[in-house]
Order: C-alpha cells, then structure tokens, then sequence
DNA sequence: ATTTATTGTGTAATTTACACACATTATAAA
DNA sequence: TTTATAATGTGTGTAAATTACACAATAAAT
C-alpha cells in the first residue's frame, strides 16, 4: 500500500484554517449506474442493509481510499459492481451536507456512467442488485433520492449536447432503439422522421449493412456510431427536439 | 463546536470498504471569483506561499470543516476574502487526484462565484489579493490553472443558458454594458443588433427610466434585471450568438 | 393475394438566426 | 449656431433550422 503523506500545518499555508486530522472527512463515490432494457431506461440499485433505511434502495457507492484518485475509485466500483472495465463515466456533482449520512460525516462524490446492459449479466451472488426502473423509484436509503434526480437532469441535458447515449445500446442497433432510447430518457415522445434526418445530418452513422432479425414487420437496417468521425469533426451535437 | 459523529464500521454497512480513521481525507473549497471590470473580465487571485509555488497566484480555498456544510464552507470563504453575503454561487467540479497537493492527500471542490466589483473594495490589508485579468493568467499554484480553465468554461457555458451575468453588473446597466460583459465572458464580438433583439425579447429587462451619465455621445438607457419575471416564466434562456 | 405494422423518403410552412442599413440623439469642436 | 463625431435605437431581408405532416416500400402474418 503506497504511503500517502498527511497534510501538515506548515506545508499548508494558504489553506487559513490550520491542518488536523480533526479536518479530514470521510469521503465516498456513488455510482449512478444507467442502463437501457425493454425500451425502459434503468438504474442498477442495492438493496441498503443500514439499519435507518433498511430494505430500501440505495445507489452503489465505497469509501475513497487514500491513496486512490476520485476517478479511479469511481472505475473500481464499476467493476467490482458489474465486471466491466472501457464504460462511460463521468463526475456529475459532489454532496457535502452535514447531515446526509446518519453515521456521521460523510461527503459523497456522485458519478454517472452509462452501461449497454446487454454485455452486462448480473452476478448471482448479488441478488440485492436490482436494474431498477428509471422513472419509478421510491424509497431510497440517504439521500439518494436527491443525487439520483440530480443525476437524471444531467443525462437528461447531456444526451443532448453529447452522443452519450450510444454507450446504452449495442454496438449495433436500429433507428427505432435509438429513438425509444432518448423518447426513454428524455420521457416524451418524437417524431420518427425529424428524428432519423437529424441524426443522418449529423453524419456519425454507419450502415452496417444487416437488418433487424426477429421482427413482426419490415425490418430496420442496422447502424453502429462511428466515434473516430465524431472526434474528428468536432461538430457541435444538435439539440435533440426541444 | 458542534459535535459530529464519526462513522464507525457497523453503522457504514452498505459501504463495502471498512470505515477507519485512515480512511478520513482532508476536503477544501477553491473559490473561483468572477468579476467585471474595465470591461475585462477578472478573476480574485492570491499570492501563494506554499514554499513550492512561493509566488505564483492560486485560488481563494480553505478546508472544510468537519461540522461545515460543503456550500456553508464556499459562502464562508466568500464572506472571509470579499465580506460579502448573498451573493451568487455555484458548485462546478471536485478535483480528486493523489497528487495534486504538494503535502498530502487533498481533494477540492470548486465553486464559481460572480461578484459585482462596484459593491466590493477590497480591504487594504489583502495586499496579496488581485483582481486578475481571466484572459491572461500565468503560473497559477497548485493544479489551480486546470480548476481555473474548467471553471471558466463552466462560466462560458452557463451564461449561455442562464441568466447569471447580471450578478456581474451594477443594479442598473446599459445595454452596451451588458454586451460588453457577454463579449468579455465569451471572448468574442457580437453583433450589436442582434444582441439587443434578443434580450428584449426575453422580457426581463426593465426600463428604469434614467440614461448613462458622463459618457461623451448619446446616452444609453438604464436597465435592471427583472429576477421575479425571469422566475414566473419559466422561458428557456436562449443561447447567444454561437 | 391481402392485410398489417413499420421502415424509408420527401415537402411545405413556420420559426429562428444572421447580416446589414439607416435614422436619432447627445457631446464636442469649429 | 453649425457641423462633425460617436454612440444609441429601430428596422428589413436572407439563410438556416425546426416543425408538422403525407405517402410509398417492405417484410411477416393471415
């Protein structure tokens, strides 16, 4: 285990109030963790087993060590939770209120990450893991319940500036699963064809050359997102139907 | 001083790693002042006098105490460097890397504040504090330059999408005013009739019914921010200019 | 062959963004 | 008093993006 060295009050000028360890703070990650079934959007949630919020649902979250970038403890959680390693991820916003855990202080770093659920079967050890539906949940442990709403706005507002939602689906995937994806997290309904012009306009979808298999109708060709395209263009990601 | 409960091992269930005073990291707050000046925007700096970066500017931050709400800590800072209350505040990113801090394990909120300069002096004992061109800034202490940058562009984002940059103005401003804060924020001309189109037709700007004094052409009229009429809306600020 | 459900393509109307022109009004100088 | 100057204040036309809506094509089921 690396040595981390403790903040002292002589190498801390410029921080005013004086370094103790009465100054360090428990801080913790919680995972957010998106996923995409069922034309529904997901969460994968725990059940809590603290004694205040027994039975209730509660994000996946583990204290920051010491010696651990924020970031990095994020990805370990991820991956002790799911097995997954390359996912998406990103810092969403930091809770820091006194009062938020009832064993005493403890400032969380909220993450969202964005899992194709597909590639993902849930171990079954963790029965107390649950894909939890995205717009129906009640009864969350802490206040999970204030960083998961907060998280949602974010995703909501980022699938629109960014082309987050591509990591949700399959590599490969139909107009039609790209649109029930953002009608999910966006939670209204577009129009089929100013949809598949804006998204053609933007120039980041292949044809893969296959077609939907399994369908009770005229099947949809399949798309994969070309991230290299996306990257070199820098093109600004249009706003999705406001 | 209140007294905050520590977390203990049985309580902390549902956080796989065990909870021990190791496990405690010291948390600050870096405070990123904004303020409008000559028409340049400008940032509050202080010399730093950490013996590693002896002279380089760095952040306005402090530590957060144990018994301190996150945001409780960023108001308190605010109120120690400007003696200001009730002013605007935002948390924009947790910065968390092992080795950002020369002394030790530190991880740092930052919040973006927006202050109006006319309403604050700065006290004559702070002469280590500068209002610093946001433009051109070298050698910041720290990973300050990165917090900087980020915050920065959180600032060129947000004003785009909501309506902050009047926390940057006096009570009363011209409309030249107001596009010379938006040009300095963004760092880009716009054009001066479309500018005007446009904030009229949100319908937040009230006419005060006084003109722009010591000016040497024609008088601008005076305008104040309709907070109250911007709430009832609900309007979706516009973007401006891209 | 016919029905059904969904994909794939197009077009016109509306709204918004952008580029640009000109009259108005105060100060300052001749 | 007149004129020059440097802004403010108010348009107008064109291009681009958004929105609403219509119809043909295709595979599966009957």
């Amino acid at each position: 285990m690396p040595q981390i060295k403790q903040p002292s009050i002589k190498t801390l000028k410029g921080l005013q109030t004086e370094v103790q360890s009465i100054n360090r703070i428990a801080l913790s990650v919680d995972c957010v963790i998106f996923g995409f079934d069922e034309n529904k959007l997901k969460v994968l949630l725990i059940r809590s087993d603290v004694k205040k919020f027994i039975g209730m649902w509660s994000l996946l979250g583990d204290l920051v060590k010491p010696e651990e970038d924020l970031d990095s403890a994020a990805y370990r959680i991820l991956k002790q939770r799911t097995g997954l390693k390359d996912i998406f991820l990103e810092q969403v916003h930091t809770f820091g209120e006194t009062g938020r855990h009832p064993a005493g202080r403890v400032v969380t770093v909220a993450y969202c990450s964005l899992i194709n659920i597909q590639n993902h079967r849930l171990r079954i050890l963790d029965n107390e893991l649950h894909w939890h539906d995205a717009n129906s949940i009640c009864d969350m442990a802490f206040d999970h319940q204030v960083i998961f709403n907060s998280c949602y706005k974010w995703l909501q507002k980022r699938v629109q500036e960014h082309p987050l939602g591509f990591n949700l689906l399959p590599n490969k995937f139909s107009l039609r699963e790209l649109q029930n994806l953002y009608e999910a997290i966006l939670n209204k309904k577009l129009d089929r064809r100013n949809f598949r012009k804006k998204f053609f306009a933007m120039d980041f979808l292949v044809d893969v050359g296959e077609d939907e298999q399994n369908v009770p109708h005229r099947p949809g060709k399949l798309y994969k997102f070309n991230f290299e395209k996306y990257e070199k263009k820098k093109k600004k990601w249009p706003g999705i139907d406001f």
